[in-house]
DNA sequence: TATCTGATCTTTACGATGTAAAGATTAGGA
DNA sequence: TCCTAATCTTTACATCGTAAAGATCAGATA
C-alpha cells in the first residue's frame, strides 16, 4: 500500500458542481473510447468492461494490485460503480476467476488436437495446463491463491465445474474407463488426485520460483517444460525392481 | 477490511500526556502479563514477542486477519513497534514463514522414526508433510500461498533450502542412490519435482476445499490421507500393460 | 406523448491498513 | 556522570473496501 502514484481518483470528476445548470456541453471523455463518444452517465455495458479492465490492472500490476478502486480507474468510472455490479471485491474476483476457467477450459480443449502418438496426447493436457498459468499468471493465482472466491456464484462454480470435468474425464479416456459422475473407485479417485495434484504442484512451484533451485542443477538448459515432461513419464525407481 | 470491532489501538495509551511529570505511579498493564511485572517502555524481547503474537493472530484470525496492527495489538504494543523489527509486513511474514519452516522440517525429521516397513517409511514424510498443513493452514498459507516472503532474509532462505534438502534427501533415499549438492541427472530432478509437485498440490488442494469434490464420491468415509496413500501406491495404469 | 419507476452511476463518508517521520524513553558504554 | 543509540510511541497521510445518499437516465406505463 501506500502508493505514491497521485492519479485522480476518476477521468471524469471535473463536472458541473452541483447546480443543475445543465450545460452539458463539453464532459470529459470516458477512458479508452473513442474521442467521438460522449461517456454518458450510464455506460450500457459496464460489467464486461469492468471485467476487462479487471483483466489489464492484473496483467499489468498483479495481484497486488488489482483493487476495486484500481479496476475503477482503469474503466474510468467512480470508484463506487463495480459495487453495483459485482457486490464486493469477493464477487469482482470471482467473475474475475469465472472468466479465467473458462479461458482455461478453452486452452484445455485445443490443446490435444495436434496430438497423434498415444503419448503425446497423454503429455499435451498436463503441458497446456503449465503454459496458461506461465501465460497467464494473474490469472492463474486469481483462480488459485486467492482466498476471496465465492463458489456459490453461478457462473464460477459452473466454469470450475466444468473444469474438473474435463481432468476426470482425460483421465477416464487414459484409463480406457467409463468414469462415473456419482460414484469413484478409490483407485480413479487416486488417479484424478495424482494427476491434478501433480500438475497444480507444479504450476505453483514453478510460478513461485520453487524450482529455479532444481532446474539450475538440470543438465545445461533444461527447460520447465522439460522437467514436467520427465516428471510424467520417467520410471519413478532409479533402478529396476528386485536389484 | 471496514470491520466493526472498536478495540482500542493499544492497551496503553493511557499515559501522561506530554507534561513530564514522572508521576509513574499507574501504567497500564501490558497484554498477558503477569499482573505484577509494570510494562517498562522497552519490551526487552519485543521480536520474539511479536512472533509469537503473530502466530495467534494467525491461528484465530487466518491469514487475511494478520496485519502489522492486529500482531501489535496482540503484543500489547504501539502500533508501530513492529516496523522497527521487522522493516514492514514483508519483514514479518518473512520471518514468521521462517518459523513456520522450522515447524515443518522438525515435524518432517521425526515423522520416520516410528516406520518400520519400506512402505511405512515412505508414506511417512507425505502424510506428516500433509498432517502438518491441516494442523496449520494459517502457517502453511504464510510459507506457500503469500506472495510476500523476502527470501533474501538468510533466517527464511536458510529454513527453506533446509526444507528442500530433507526432500531430496529422502528422495535419494528412496531411491537408494546420492543425491549431488551441485548436480541432478533429469531422473532425479525428475523425482524430487514429482514427489514435491504431489504433495504440495495435493494440500493445496486439500485445504482449498477442492478434493470434497472427490471425496464424496468415493467408498463411504473415505478419508484425505487414505486417498493420499492410494495416490502414492496405487497403480498408475488401470489394467495391467498389454491388455 | 408525458410521467414515473427502477436501474445505474457518482459523491460523500468512515474505519482500517501500511508506512514514514518525529518525539519520548531508557539501556549501556564512555 | 553523561551521552549516544536503540527502542517504543505519537502523529500524520495515502489508499483501500464498503455503506449510504444523491444524481441521472432508460424504458415501461398511462
Amino acid at each position: 500500500m501506500a502508493k505514491t502514484d497521485p492519479k485522480s481518483e476518476t477521468a471524469r470528476s471535473a463536472r458541473a458542481p452541483s447546480k443543475t445548470t445543465s450545460s452539458a456541453a463539453s464532459r470529459p471523455r470516458r477512458g479508452s473510447a473513442s474521442a467521438k463518444t460522449e461517456s454518458p452517465y450510464h455506460h450500457g455495458a459496464l460489467r464486461e468492461a469492468l471485467l476487462q479492465a479487471a483483466e489489464r490492472v492484473l496483467e499489468r500490476d498483479g495481484l497486488a494490485g488489482l483493487t476495486l478502486r484500481a479496476v475503477a480507474r482503469e474503466a474510468g468510472v467512480s470508484h463506487a460503480a463495480p459495487t453495483h455490479h459485482f457486490g464486493d471485491l469477493t464477487g469482482l474476483l470471482s467473475e474475475l476467476a469465472a472468466v479465467g476457467f473458462r479461458q482455461f477450459n478453452a486452452a484445455m480443449a485445443s490443446s490435444s488436437d495436434a496430438a497423434t502418438t498415444p503419448l503425446a496426447r497423454a503429455l499435451a493436457r498436463p503441458k497446456a495446463y503449465v503454459a496458461y498459468a506461465q501465460a497467464h499468471p494473474g490469472m492463474y493465482g486469481i483462480m488459485f491463491r486467492t482466498e476471496r472466491l465465492d463458489y456459490s456464484r453461478p457462473s464460477l462454480h459452473e466454469a470450475a465445474e466444468a473444469s474438473f470435468a474435463g481432468l476426470a474425464n482425460a483421465i477416464g479416456m487414459m484409463r480406457q474407463e467409463q468414469i462415473s459422475e456419482d460414484a469413484l473407485t478409490l483407485n480413479q479417485g487416486a488417479a484424478i488426485a495424482r494427476a491434478w495434484s501433480m500438475v497444480h504442484g507444479f504450476t505453483m512451484l514453478l510460478l513461485d520460483g520453487r524450482l529455479e533451485d532444481i532446474l539450475g542443477r538440470l543438465p545445461e538448459g533444461t527447460t520447465a517444460e522439460r522437467l514436467l515432461e520427465a516428471m510424467l513419464t520417467a520410471p519413478i525407481a532409479a533402478k529396476p525392481p528386485g536389484t
